[in-house]
RNA sequence: GCGCCGAUAGUGUAGUGGUUAUCACUAGGCGUUGCCAACGCCUAAACCCGGGUUCGAGUCCCGGUCGGCGCACCA
């Protein structure tokens, strides 16, 4: 018995959307290769995402390496936290996780525990599957990331990056000046990140080298309304908030300004791309009815995210898909990278009047205590700034020996001045999408057979935007000039960057039907008509109509066709 | 990584240890046909990989790879 799964990819394999990687030798589980109407077809669903990000959004798209330094994954923390102590019951070969374990053991502070640690406390306890005394195991960390080495000799550690995530944030002083230093602004990235999984399943849900599309939008930390939130306000969609899965309950649907209002989406920003998350998976022909917004449980959020949502995607193989993840990041990556680059990563805020501020300062005598005190001087005139001044002078600690500061050698002045502005470090936002779960989504909500004069018709309902094919031209005979005229039509296609796929071989039937197959949403015919009167057919892949239309028109409606700005049905009188 | 199951033309499949590995669809060519998988003729195309048992292995055994399911994993 096959069900939808086994059918779309099936499709997908014969006709050239999705192949398994490097057949000839064998493929490798968690890779694949998209053939060239999956490509295509990927490629478009990128560029929507574009439209929304980078051309809506004003977002600019940016590019880095797949290759990191290291040290950009020991300040994310992959190196140390994208890693899992594992351990192998010797006696019955289940795996586990050795921290979650202890922990059930109730050890101390098993999460900080080393893995000598964790193997001589675990010696004493008992496998939780077999129930056998664990004896000798081996605690081993199991890094996600994929380990490689940078230049000859191996000197450098480099590593895959994880998400892509990472180079927005390292390249963030230099975006900010992009920005002319203003909040907020953001960027965005498509492009390939990797993990090694242990064990890649369900075909392109879970992969090890995958297609992540990810804008990181940078906000003041206390603005977190979005200024054209104006646009989504009344949006509606269905939201599974933390509270309705405790509950057992369902997604309910809740317009965005209310969903803020009453407190269930964290901020205006986190709300605004929910709802554009929901037209855009909308637009590229995913289901709303099959669509929902499930927020992470507290336990199940980074420890670092204040707010955490997954818009999931009902598959009828998989069930409920995670394929995008919108979180507020706040300010720890960025504190981060700060901290391990020693690079300012704060963004100065000016009011927009400035404050005034009493301020005390302590200006020492420069000459008398330079000469008297030397090379400590220095020293000590950053101490005294922190003193805490008294009639008597004041103490001062310098490399663990207290010096005595007279209160003739110092001056203190208390002082109004003017603070013009902060420097803040900025929230980040973050929607992360998967593009390849995405694409999977698509075909398998597309895939439909019908029945047509009494036989099977398999058709994937792609949406004109992201169909790898966009028209099919067929003369309905290859002779007495149909087939010049079919070309002729093919090429002013061509010439206004439609992919207009010309086809004269087999039945006028069979050519419809492979078209269906691929998804292509329109067909036009080339007649002995066409000949007199200058007309073709077009058919529309869903409803098999077809309706007369000039040669003349076709590059303009085939292009309204395709963008969405005119219905089959409005040519049909 | 463990357990169970599977792997045969592009796709889906048949195949008692013994001829030249079955059938359908698909694809290519020729003819025919004049708007929804028509028809005729022709052609191309496969036993996952490596060992073993045997006179002989697509078939039996062992190991591997990939895929599916269950477990574990999925910051």
């Amino acid at each position: 018995m096959s069900d939808v799964f086994e059918k779309v990819m099936e499709l997908a394999k014969r006709r050239g959307f999705i192949w398994p990687t490097s057949e000839c030798y064998g493929a490798v589980a968690g890779f694949i290769d998209y053939g060239p109407l999956g490509a295509m077809m990927k490629r478009r669903v990128e560029n929507i995402w574009r439209d929304f990000y980078v051309i809506q959004e004003g977002y600019y798209e940016i590019e880095c390496p797949t290759i990191g330094q290291e040290a950009i994954f020991v300040a994310s923390g992959h190196v140390a936290g994208f890693a899992d102590k594992m351990f192998q019951c010797p006696h019955c070969s289940e795996y586990f996780r050795a921290d979650h374990v202890a922990e059930e053991y109730c050890f101390v502070n098993a999460g900080t525990m080393s893995a000598d640690e964790l193997e001589a406390r675990l010696a004493h306890e008992k496998c939780p599957s077999c129930g056998e005394v664990l004896g000798k195991v081996e605690v081993f960390n199991f890094n996600l990331m994929f380990k490689t080495t940078i230049g000859p000799g191996s000197q450098r550690t480099g590593y895959l990056r994880p998400e892509t995530a990472q180079g927005m944030f390292t390249d963030f002083p230099r975006l900010l000046r992009f920005y002319r230093d203003k909040l907020p602004f953001g960027a965005v990235q498509i492009g390939k990140s990797y993990r090694n999984e242990i064990s890649p399943r369900q075909g392109m849900i879970r992969l090890r080298e995958f297609t992540q599309a990810e804008a990181e939008i940078f906000v003041h930390p206390n603005e977190k309304n979005h200024p054209k939130f104006s646009r989504y306000a009344g949006y509606t969609m269905p939201l599974y908030t933390s509270d309705a899965q405790e509950k057992k309950g369902e997604a309910v649907a809740v317009s965005m300004k209310d969903a803020v209002q009453k407190g269930l989406i964290a901020n205006e920003y986190v709300a605004y791309y929910l709802a554009l998350t929901h037209q855009m998976l909308v637009a590229i022909g995913i289901r709303p009815d099959r669509l929902r917004f499930r927020q992470h449980m507290c336990n199940e959020r980074a420890h670092y995210a204040s707010d955490c949502w997954d818009a999931e995607v009902f598959s009828e193989r998989f069930g409920w898909v995670e394929t995008v993840g919108i979180a507020d990041r706040t300010d720890y990556d960025l504190k981060a990278h700060a901290e391990h680059s020693g690079t300012d990563m704060s963004v100065f805020i000016q009011y927009g009047e400035p404050k005034k501020v009493q301020r005390r300062r302590i200006v020492p005598n420069m000459s008398v205590l330079g000469k008297q005190y030397r090379q400590k001087a220095k020293a000590i005139f950053a101490a005294l700034e922190k003193a805490e001044p008294t009639p008597n002078g004041t103490d001062v600690t310098v490399d663990g020996e207290t010096i005595h500061i007279p209160a003739d050698l110092f001056e203190v002045r208390d002082e109004v001045v003017e603070v013009r502005g902060e420097d803040v470090v900025p929230h980040v936002i973050e929607p992360s999408y998967g593009i390849d779960r995405m694409c999977y989504a698509v075909l398998e909500q597309a895939y439909d057979e019908d029945t047509a004069d009494g036989e099977t018709r398999v058709v994937l309902r792609l949406s004109p935007a992201v169909a790898p094919v966009q028209v099919a031209i067929f003369p309905l005979m290859a002779r007495d000039g149909l087939d010049t005229i079919a070309e002729e039509i093919t090429h002013s296609l061509h010439a206004r960057g439609i992919l207009a796929e010309y086809d004269d071989s087999g039945a006028i039937g069979r050519r419809y039907r492979r078209q269906d197959e691929i998804g292509t949403p329109f067909a036009i015919t080339v007649d002995y008509d066409s000949k007199e009167d200058r007309t073709v057919t077009i058919r529309d892949r869903d409803s098999m109509k077809q309706a007369r239309i000039s040669i003349a028109d076709v590059p303009e409606i085939v292009c309204a066709l395709v963008a969405g700005s005119r219905t089959f049905a409005s040519l049909c009188k």
